[in-house]
RNA sequence: GGAUGGAUUCCCGAGUGGCCAAAGGGGACAGACUGUAAAUCUGCUGCAGAUUGCUUCGGAGGUUCGAAUCCUCCUCCAUCCA
């Protein structure tokens, strides 16, 4: 149940209420692909760095350890010792990343597994069984998130397909929920947005699937190379089509500054690789703008990641300390890392719904994005 | 004291007359990454007034049109014999 609690502008501050308990929005979702945020980062570690909701994929639970093993041991909430919601991706991106390795067909898709090459066929309701096995709070609609490069022609016809692929999500996530041995059956579903940058094809399709009455809508296909310019064009054109009372989904975005102008737009959901990849590989976010650690002016940095951060990776260790760990690839360096990038994400969201509730979004907005592009 | 094998660019290490500023690896330095095939990938690593010039392969001489590569002596290292 989504309540739409203030707005300003276009912007909206809310909070979805699930079974496994409140999200208040805007949100950033903190991405566990495989039920684990790399970096080893634990649930107590989420919790301490403000995460409200986890995202894991549900190609690749399926592909390992098994969408059934994780049925009987209770579901992905127990599995991973985490109460609080989970979103769980289709599978959908996989027919974007695994170009390489899958066939599209009406019924479905054709992935040759990534692990071992064995062959998966993953159509809608197919997503649908292993999402509900894993019992997630929110399931994604099996979608093909469609590469910005490809013709308008061949985009329409991949839109239409994901239309009617999200009618038999629903028809089987309806059926799922109904029966005596579903784990969580009061699963959510978000259908997904797509049609790359060709505005009407947006339109259309988003008209199309508000009609599905759904728990919530993402917008897809985006950040996957077309410009910043024509990413927020894009959510500026579609999200006024899109259910002003159901949650809005981002899906895979992205930088800070992404986000802000998202949310500006109306968005209300998020996720991205950014902060915890980005950790791991070295790249930190302070209000200052990105730093990377292994850059040889931070040898003999004392100072933590981030002037007065609240972290647990910024009230202890030093740039330097951190830096040293990095290069010695030492697992504590990515691990306190990625806490520090994930906080930062999680304390932005924090403070956006802070200026919702002020009513000063705008302001806070272009201080924001004005400090971190001061140094970069 | 004798015998043999070695000494190569920051490190390890290939190269035994020209195609060698010198393979490959490591390290260093820098960059990329947006619903995670990503603890990954890419670039770069003698100097400069930079599509050319200069200096480099333990040291000093020599042979040759041309030497990291061949010869002589020296220094140091390793192993073995006294």
């Amino acid at each position: 149940m989504y309540k739409l609690l203030k707005t300003d502008g276009n912007a909206k501050r809310g909070e979805l209420t699930t079974v496994h308990g409140t999200i208040q929005t805007p949100v950033f979702m903190n991405v566990g692909t495989v039920a684990a945020i790399k970096g080893a980062v634990s649930t107590e570690d989420l919790v301490q760095i403000k995460t409200q909701v986890q995202l894991s994929n549900t190609y690749h639970l399926h592909v390992r350890p098994g969408d059934h093993i994780i049925k009987q041991l209770g579901g992905l909430h127990k599995f991973m010792v985490w109460d609080k919601p989970i979103l769980t991706d289709s599978g959908g991106f996989q027919v974007f990343s695994l170009a390489g390795l899958r066939k599209i067909k009406e019924e479905g898709v054709y992935f040759s597994s990534h692990i071992d090459g064995r062959k998966i066929f993953m159509g809608p309701e197919e997503s649908m069984q292993i999402q509900s096995n894993l019992a997630s709070t929110i399931a994604m609609a099996f979608d093909e998130c469609p590469s910005s490069k490809l013709d308008r022609a061949y985009l329409q016809d991949s839109v239409d397909r994901t239309t009617r692929w999200l009618q038999r999500c629903k028809d089987e996530m309806k059926r799922l929920n109904s029966l005596e041995e579903t784990i969580n059956k009061k699963q959510m579903l978000f259908g997904i947005n797509q049609g790359a940058i060709f505005k009407d094809i947006r339109i259309e399709h988003a008209k199309k699937i508000s009609e599905f009455d759904l728990d919530g809508y993402a917008i897809g296909g985006l950040a996957v190379g077309e410009s910043h310019e024509e990413m927020y064009h894009v959510i500026e054109e579609t999200v006024p089509y899109l259910p002003k009372d159901k949650p809005t989904y981002l899906m895979g975005v992205g930088t800070p500054a992404n986000i802000l102008e998202a949310v500006e737009r109306g968005v209300d959901f998020f996720d991205c690789v950014y902060p915890s990849r980005n950790g791991r590989h070295g790249h930190l976010y302070t209000n200052q703008g990105k730093i990377n650690l292994f850059n040889a002016k931070f040898e003999l940095d004392s100072r933590p990641i981030e002037e007065g951060c609240q972290c647990p990776t910024c009230t202890r260790y030093s740039r330097a300390y951190i830096r040293h760990l990095l290069k010695a690839k030492e697992m504590l360096g990515m691990r306190l890392c990625v806490l520090h990038n994930l906080y930062f994400y999680n304390t932005m969201m924090e403070e956006i719904r802070n200026a919702l509730d002020a009513g000063d979004f705008t302001s806070y907005k272009k201080q924001k994005i004005q400090g971190m592009t001061e140094n970069t």
